[in-house]
DNA sequence: CATAATTGATAGTAATACTATTATATTTGC
DNA sequence: GCAAATATAATAGTATTACTATCAATTATG
């Protein structure tokens, strides 16, 4: 897998960026220590002057990749969706038996992601804390269906539907499967925070995981 | 219920507030206005200054009653689930058959509110809209450590514990109670987000309702 | 190597998120 | 009914944010 995702150019919505980052050092630059700053101080305290300053560069440079920093989370989180999707997709194809796909699903997008992957300038774990802290922030807005519209949740969209299709397979009779399955993505990424903030209302922790708790569920609603 | 809750003080932890907004004209004011005005503009185009302008006020006064928006956000979260467990404790006491109970708090708390009911100043149809749209916030702060030490989501957390209460009663063998029950408050006002905004990745709509796929999943998990 | 494209530096604006001070109402306690 | 206490309003001011515009300096490319 290693290898295969170094090569990846993961795809994100044009109209996200204003100029594409995977295109110039800065560019990376950019979304390298912006990951790590909005995991250092959190997206509210996160400004572009503040990540000019970690990277040696003016803030006005930093504009002329991204709009505002919403459209920058929105990029990350689109480019976190999208490297999910892929993971999804290669661990899911040639699986034969369906409930072991569907297992293998919800495994891949509910587990805590710890170590740093194969990308080059992003630490898909620090990522993952990211979204784990910030995602709902990018769909909680007073724009969220304007830029619906222009396709800035696709990525995550499709991935759900991905997981949909498998639960059908599994069991075709089941009424919520959209449902069910946009509750595991978005839910599991509550139950790493409460894991992380509010232990008194998850049991999900170091070794009862939030994976063991949807693959728990999904059995039982599916059966 | 109508009478009972209109002579019904709502509790919320003093910390949250500088002077406590129920004790003047002018704080069930600004109660009243910023539920409506967070509704129309969304909480983060919300000002206090626009706020003042809105209710013919100073700026400088609202200050006197909330440090910042974030914290009037978190009291009108407060006093939301604070009414909601009114209601969960009116609707379930005296419930002798433990799944009847069961179903009826889940239903409680997934139901989208879609009437103003018993309090004068407050408006819960639109509350529960702000709820909707904005409670995410409230937890996903970096502070979010120091203000659940300061008991400012204990009215939150003793919600979701209530129904943990009833669903091991329902089933005592059943590991994940707290998880099962955090996922149903968090992911039913997520599921009423997406009906109003990203439809394709939900089930729910006007006639099957997020009631229905909550009481559907907890029946099929327990059983 | 010339031209284009990118980046950096500087400046400036409007809005935000407050704090402080003082004046003016309004309430309450005697 | 009045003085004292309290609440509110008005004004001003600061630091920061979230940009935009301009122009100079650097770097890339054909």
């Amino acid at each position: 897998m290693e290898i295969i995702l170094s090569n990846l150019k993961i795809q994100v919505n044009e109209k996200i960026y204003v100029k594409d980052p995977e295109t110039s050092a800065l560019g990376k630059k950019i979304i390298e220590q912006s990951i790590l700053l909005i995991d250092a101080i959190g997206f509210d305290n996160f400004t572009f002057k503040k990540l000019g300053e970690k990277i040696g560069s003016n803030e006005s440079s930093i504009y002329r990749y991204f709009e505002n920093k919403h459209k920058l989370l929105v990029y990350l989180s689109s480019w976190y969706w999208s490297w999910m999707e892929y993971k999804l997709v290669f661990a899911t194809t040639n699986i034969t038996d369906k409930k072991e796909k569907l297992n293998k699903a919800i495994t891949i997008v509910t587990e805590k992601i710890t170590d740093d992957t194969a990308t080059e300038h992003i630490n898909e774990a620090i990522l993952n804390k990211i979204l784990i802290a910030e995602f709902t922030k990018t769909l909680h807005t007073k724009e969220v269906d304007q830029e619906n519209k222009e396709g800035f949740f696709l990525i995550y969209k499709r991935v759900i539907n991905r997981i949909v299709t498998i639960v059908k397979e599994v069991n075709p009779e089941y009424a919520f499967a959209k449902s069910l399955v946009s509750t595991i993505v978005e839910g599991s990424l509550h139950q790493h925070f409460l894991t992380d903030h509010l232990k008194t209302i998850t049991d999900c922790n170091d070794t009862v995981t939030t994976t063991q708790f949807y693959l728990n569920l999904t059995e039982n609603v599916l059966r």
